[in-house]
DNA sequence: CCGATTCTTGTAAGCGCTTACCGGTAAGCG
DNA sequence: CGCTTACCGGTAAGCGCTTACAAGAATCGG
């Protein structure tokens, strides 16, 4: 007896509403906290509910309230070669987009991710339907070109990461400038290095340029000069960062005294590479990277880099897209601070503060 | 003229119709590809779409055609500590979900994730929440006793991660026995260690169980001892595996010749905490660890461990589900081969084939 | 103890989209 | 050239839930 006939399909509120002897609009009040159901009411709704095992369904509700409570959040990922040796930026996005999810807890908003291969031509379909299904979308890195991004901005509120900002989006960044700038200082003052090579990212990477651009002017007001160019070009990614140096070494080049990464999992791959060399970090070789991945701290020697917030990144992306939806109004350009972080990557020794 | 004047809100489907001047069926028509529409309609809808930049609404879609095309995902983070000196046991949960974030987009499904911390208590309503935006739900590790598992079967498809299967669930797994009994073969006969010690992971961990209760079986085959208990209590994380060993030498006790831990994420805390006492691995005392997380190969010594086939097992689980979604019938239990991974924590040099 | 006022609850109208069903038109045939 | 057969496209009925609106129940004052 316990189990009552289960209607056919999946349960619905009209179940829970017959049950209770009830109409299905004192369910839903009950379910939603609204109006001032009488106690007796309340009672039998939700015993009704839960004896029945009842879930609303959520599509059903977010047509009636015109509220997903759902983010969406697209990203690229290392390709479809996945299983191989290829660990490649797992950390970075990971991190930013547990950022995500726990500040969208807070608001009751669960996060629909979506993954974009490298070469997946059908990126906008990807997005458009990731769009379709959430109140908002936060897209990583730069995802779509500029005119693609003003576009869905016009649909859905969009909050790009790591990029410049776009009309009709707004953006959330870490202060790349100010933390090459210090890493610069460091290596070149503190340390008094004389030539530096700067390992690039992807070439298509606002974030790649910026930290280019900064170290550069950096280098030049203490006029070192920094190599860069398409021997210097890395991906973002430890293979990436392995293949230049290989090259490089094979190709009979002499190292600079410091080799400034794009970011941690490209420096991951280049201490590999040095090191299946036989070059020492950072006796013959200084290496720094950006973004402070947790491993970056179990490397050997440890990582010197730049730590961006990251899970505070995904957080603020949420946040502010989150104002935008409810509110209406949200900063168009939030810049979050880096933090120098000296290890011993790059020639310091020990547990020190910053030099 | 370019700007058509949007009307108020977000836009619909009968913008679009009466743009193209069909009605509403049609432009779903067309958009769903189905029917046959003829060629002049079809662009004049095409076209539409495209001018106005439409988007359905996902929710609508569902509600109308009982399919979401969501799964949910839910997961433990570690804790709210985010921030600080933990990176914990990022990597391996992050792997499988990948794996079924890309089985999912071959079927046009996405992603919804929903982490939970620890001490949450409404864990269950937050699993009902994802419950109800999706059309089937992936549970990692046991997230929920199995009553619960069960009843929330009754209402969505679930399949269960890395335990055992449940009535009314479905369940993926890797086989933990064959795994650790190569490895502990590996340890006991091919490197004749006579002392071995099992670090835990969390004792309610179906895994943990599994794994240990295999080690001990195969030891005492070979008339090997293995510690265990409460003094070797981990629980899956770096900081975890790193607090054991602190507390055991400082208590003064003699460390193993070999330390099994429950996973690479323990096995990188205990090469920490070992290093920090100036004790070698593997020459003082090997280590291994279990799952082969990516950065395990970047350890130093390269970890000797199990490999999971977790992008394997994530993208199973969405296949599972999707069988069971689509066609109401699926495995009620998949186990999935590991591997032996040797590398040199174990005490081998070089790399080198399994012993 | 009755009328006025306040609560509570039920009824019904959508939310945006898919699709069964049917009328209308174009194409096929005698 | 008229009628049958196919097709195409439009109309309208929901999908499960929220909520404005209105009716009925209960409460309070006089």
């Amino acid at each position: 007896m316990g189990e009552p006939k289960r209607p056919k399909g999946p349960l619905t509120i009209y179940d829970v509403a017959s049950r209770a002897g009830v109409s299905i609009a004192s369910v839903s009040r009950v379910l939603n906290g609204q109006g001032s159901p009488r106690a007796a009411t309340r009672e039998r709704v939700l015993s009704a509910v839960a004896e029945l095992g009842f879930v609303p369904d959520g599509a059903a509700r977010a047509l009636s309230n015109g509220l997903k409570e759902v983010v969406g959040v697209v990203f690229r990922r290392g390709d479809e070669t996945l299983f191989e040796d290829e660990d490649e930026s797992l950390l970075f996005i990971d991190v930013i987009n547990r950022g995500i999810d726990v500040a969208a807890q807070r608001r009751g908003f669960d996060v629909l991710m979506s993954s974009v291969g490298f070469n997946d031509d059908n990126v906008t379909t990807r997005i458009s339907g990731v769009a379709g299904k959430a109140d908002g979308v936060i897209l990583h890195d730069h995802m779509l070109p500029a005119s693609g991004v003003t576009r869905l901005a016009g649909i859905v509120p969009i909050v790009t990461l790591a990029g410049t900002p776009v009309r009709g989006a707004m953006n959330v960044r870490c202060d790349n400038e100010a933390g090459m700038r210090a890493l610069a200082r460091h290596l070149i003052v503190d340390h008094g290095y004389g030539s530096i090579a700067y390992l690039s990212g992807r070439m298509d990477s606002p974030d790649n340029r910026a930290r280019s651009r900064a170290l550069q002017r950096e280098a030049a007001a203490h006029s070192v000069e920094v190599r860069l160019g398409p021997d210097w070009h890395g991906n973002y990614s430890a293979a990436g960062g392995a293949k230049v140096i290989d090259s490089l070494l094979e190709a009979g080049h002499v190292l600079p005294r410091a080799i400034v990464c794009a970011n941690d999992q490209t420096a991951l791959g280049v201490m590999h590479a040095l090191a299946r060399r036989g070059l020492r970090v950072p006796q013959d070789v200084a290496v720094t990277g950006f973004d402070d991945v947790p491993v970056a701290r179990h490397l050997h020697p440890p990582l010197t880099t730049v730590r961006q917030p990251m899970q505070d990144l995904g957080a603020t992306a949420f946040d502010v897209l989150y104002s935008k939806i409810s509110s209406g109004k949200a900063d168009a350009d939030v810049v979050l601070p880096v933090q120098l972080i000296v290890r011993e990557s790059c020639g310091c020794t020990g547990r020190k503060g910053v030099g």
